[in-house]
DNA sequence: CTAATTCCTAAACCTAACTTTAGGTCAAGG
DNA sequence: CCTTGACCTAAAGTTAGGTTTAGGAATTAG
């Protein structure tokens, strides 16, 4: 079969062209190229974008999404029992992500709210607990957006 | 009193000297100058600076920082109880945050491995969910580390 | 009094994850 | 055949949250 252009699939999948272009470009889809140098993907191309947008949601950088993906087979269509490794991955870091907020949530009970909030006394600051909020990764710390 | 340096309150919080100009430049602390041109801070900036460390673990951007710190006495030094009554919308958001993490990990669970996903069926792709986990602001999704 | 710090501003640079723009090619419809 | 729309590449622009650099001025130590 032919496969979709990029147009196509950036409709199935609501993804702007640019985007699915730089998914490319870091190596999280792997088009081959037409006649006229216009890239064709796989129908299972849709499963790996709606998985790099999912990814995203929980917070996980494009290099990492992509090491993720490249456990998937390379040479077949990637089955159900494959995508289900990738989730248990998945759900172990989220598993983790969880804890730590539900950890500094408690802290922050006794804590602001008591005026201790001067860096040498207050658990908030433990730079342990920031580290492990962050994650790796040099900036943007755990900048997520919260609902406000 | 003669107010702290700039160089004195980076010590005493850890920040670099170029982020407190920047924080300042938010509008996140309002030093005077001393006769020399040179920023002099309250004492009371080390607390709103650890403040406005602490927000962004949580999460927070700088303008949304900004706005909770805007709801301080303007003309005398923050006392505990002030603090408090940040620290109440503070938990309320966080709260928020953990119950979306938790029904995301909880349609996880069901939705990755079971091969359901594509766009038009998955909980997990639901736009409204997503709207929730992102909050609001354009781009870097809910773009927060993970721990991975 | 002088040298070494510290401080000042303005502007440029950095990353991540994209979008936009510019200038050109390919493909499909009439 | 020709026009329109989809596609191509490369490079520059965008946002957040800073850092770095360049070129001076103020402060502090000796």
């Amino acid at each position: 079969m032919a496969g979709l252009s990029i147009g196509a699939l950036a409709e199935r999948t609501g993804l702007a062209v640019s985007a699915i272009r730089y998914y490319e470009a870091q190596g999280l889809v792997h088009p081959w190229r037409n006649a006229g140098g216009q890239r064709r993907f796989h129908r299972a191309d849709i499963r790996r974008l709606s998985f790099v947008m999912i990814a995203q949601q929980f917070g996980f950088t494009l290099p990492q999404i992509r090491e993720q993906l490249d456990q998937l087979p390379g040479g077949r269509t990637p089955t159900a029992e494959d995508w289900k490794k990738i989730s248990v991955t998945f759900r172990g870091y989220l598993d983790q992500r969880i804890a730590t907020l539900q950890k500094l949530r408690d802290d922050l009970d006794g804590c602001i709210g008591c005026g201790c909030l001067s860096l040498a006394q207050c658990r908030l600051y433990n730079p342990d607990d920031a580290a492990a909020a962050k994650g790796p990764g040099p900036r943007f710390l755990m900048g997520d957006k919260p609902l406000g």
